[in-house]
DNA sequence: CCTTGACGTAAAGGAAACTTTACAATAGAA
DNA sequence: TTCTATTGTAAAGTTTCCTTTACGTCAAGG
């Protein structure tokens, strides 16, 4: 899983601790998801894609991952 | 969050069981899910609606939940 | 009847997502 | 230089997602 987090974020000139803000997530949630350290839950990923407008489709880009 | 996942499913004549499988999830978890006891993790939206030939938007609408 | 398939519940345990706190590094502005 | 904003790491703890196991119900077919 691929994602433009951090594009989406810049290009809406918002800091890490400013969107977790407006998503009601901590600042380690946005560097994780950023950082593709987890994906996020199926809900954050709709509030996302909402706050730029866009699709969960546009901003998370699924790939097959390896099984462990 | 609700989901039509129940409904897509039997729209392609599958069982729960057969569905969790070619998932590669528990049948609990396609229980929990379309009885909408928790939301599924991004990456298992994406094989859902993979599965079905459709955006995660179409079988999941989000809608603002109330906070414990 | 009895069996089989499909759907459901419950409970305990493990894994993934998320939180809080604390600290470090860099860059730009005063 | 010093201050502030921004991004990053790490660790420990909670909550949510998912698994496994076991058992209950109902309908359809033998």
């Amino acid at each position: 899983m691929k994602n433009r987090l951090a594009e989406y974020r810049k290009k809406h000139a918002l800091s890490q601790d400013k969107l977790a803000d407006h998503l009601n997530v901590s600042r380690q949630t946005i560097i994780s998801i950023e950082k593709n350290r987890y994906s996020p839950s199926l809900p954050l990923a709709f509030e996302i894609a909402k706050t730029f407008g866009v699709l969960i489709e546009d901003i998370f880009i699924y790939e097959e991952e390896e099984e462990s």
